[in-house]
DNA sequence: TCTAATTTGTGCGTATGTATG
DNA sequence: GCATACATACGCACAAATTAG
């Protein structure tokens, strides 16, 4: 009784031996769930575990009102995954194929961004709902997220969750912001030392305030002052701070501040940039990045679709020093 | 198969828009449900639905034995959009701001971007259709494209098309590629006139061919030689040459060779960079950017949305011109 | 003029997958 | 595992009006 096959599974395999015999093939329309009921003697709901089963596997799609379809003939895959990204960036192209070298060639994946936008989040996410065995999330701080994620018909991964309290409820990688930026400060604490003052800019509600914390506790064991900012508008570039930041446009209006300011880069003031991109190796000579390893993620978020264990795993992540800093 | 719009909404459609084109007036006998059924494949009673939508709509009356009369023109049609962009920049965000300020309440508007993605374009446009009235669609270069635009229920325009097989068929706003690149050249002509030869960087089958024609055009008037890459890969900055890219990838690239090569940007050589982005402002002192207006091109996206009229819109374009010119 | 076949809209029953509890 | 409501689609029987012969 425990360990034997559940019941629908018989109407999963029989459907893939059909297809793999031949005799369905795509377009073919598949007996419905009553149908299948009389057959076999289940229930509907045991049917449509069934049924289920073979959509999120891409087997075969439902027509409402008028029934199942085959497909695919691609029996063997196991795996579909879905992967919601925040934005494209040549580093979750890295994540993406670090992902698909790992995953192996019995899952497929689609990759899907939404943009920080709640409504195209939603909307992508309503779409894709059973056409997946795995759902991998990477959210942003979206408000009533749990209830979003709980409607998902199949397994949920999250990536860089903000969300503390859906660290128990599914399997994770992501970025520990605290330890990260704590570590980076930690990494270039010779150069970082120069300042009197450490200036995080970011977005309240938008970027975690886990970073805060991670700057806080380096400038108590080292004797600098914390500063957050919300938008450097109205502020000038202050002599002796080193600032931090999240996105690429406040970056530039710093740069463009102190250049105005004639303040010297690297001296005067300090810059360190969440996420490397190409530009920052040469923009005014060099700016200091700190970023997580993209690579590494998709291997561990490979890891976590096979083994579909309920882990909360931490990202490593890298200061790239430059003349920024 | 699955996806289409619903398959008694096409009936309720078809008679909206007979009515709006005048086909249909105030007193018009339409074709009774039978031949109806035999027109669009499906059973009376499925026909029955679309009859009693827009006989509770009040745009028809029926008359037993005899049939239904149109009895009123007050179509009120609720649009809705679909925005398919290739990829999400600071950029594209003003078109989509100005594009929902023109359209004001008389649409509502998704946005879903596919990254140049064909499998995802595919995806999402399969899994939108049926659900919106009017479909943009910023496509790039894909094979075969007319048959999946063809798929489409609804109105659909297209945002700098590519194919030119496709102006004919679908109204659109788009850049005139050559016409831009030349135009611009021209605006700046003095600095340009500085250098010996004009390198088009850009992938063969990604950006458009026709930009290259703008430059040979601009050379053979001003006796300067054009040159076309599909990468900086395995060539070093030339002196005297004037690079034109369409990636920043490769204008990243051809910025770091050149410092090693210690060549002096706009003086040793040239650069123009396609589409405007705030870094380029003041990186190596502010590189040229050559971009569309953005807001323009979605305050007449949202007029082709309302008017529907069949027509080929070209998006003007501007030369910033900076330091590195 | 009559009759029978056809066409019309109407109404009800059934089957399908979906969604929610 | 079960129950129920829902939207969509198909089929059949019916009465009234029209049409063919």
């Amino acid at each position: 009784m425990k360990n034997r096959e559940k019941r629908y599974k018989q109407i999963v395999h029989f459907v893939e031996e059909k297809i793999l015999s031949g005799e369905y093939r795509v377009g073919d329309k598949i007996p419905s769930v009553n149908a299948w009921g009389i057959r076999f003697g289940l229930s509907r709901s045991s049917i449509f575990l069934a049924m289920d089963e073979l959509k999120s596997r891409g087997l075969i799609e439902a027509e409402p009102s008028i029934g199942y379809y085959v497909s695919s003939c691609e029996v063997k895959i196991q795996e579909k995954v879905l992967l919601l990204f925040n934005e494209f960036t040549a580093f979750k192209e890295d994540l993406y194929n670090a992902f698909m070298a790992e995953i192996g060639d019995d899952a497929t994946a689609d990759i899907l961004f939404h943009n920080y936008n709640r409504t195209i989040f939603e909307t992508l996410l309503r779409n894709a709902n059973g056409k997946y065995t795995t759902y991998v999330v990477m959210s942003g701080k979206f408000e009533g997220l749990q209830r979003t994620l709980a409607n998902l018909n199949g397994h949920v991964i999250l990536l860089d969750h903000f969300r503390p309290e859906l660290k128990a409820l599914y399997p994770s990688v992501g970025q520990d912001f605290e330890e990260d930026t704590y570590q980076a400060l930690l990494t270039g604490a010779e150069q970082v030392k120069k300042y009197k003052t450490i200036t995080l800019v970011q977005k309240e509600g938008f970027e975690p305030e886990e970073r805060f914390s991670g700057i806080i506790r380096f400038c108590k064991e080292f004797g600098l002052c914390p500063q957050l900012l919300s938008t450097m508008k109205g502020h000038p570039v202050e002599k002796g701070h080193l600032y931090i930041t999240a996105t690429d446009r406040e970056l530039v209006d710093i740069l463009k501040k102190a250049d105005a300011q004639k303040l010297a880069i690297g001296h005067d003031y300090g810059v360190i940039s969440y996420n490397e991109t190409p530009m920052k190796e040469i923009l005014c000579g060099g700016i200091t990045t700190l970023s997580t390893d993209f690579k590494q993620m998709g291997r561990t978020l490979a890891m976590l679709v096979k083994n579909k264990t309920m882990q909360t795993i931490s990202n490593p992540c890298t200061l790239l020093q430059r003349n920024s800093l």
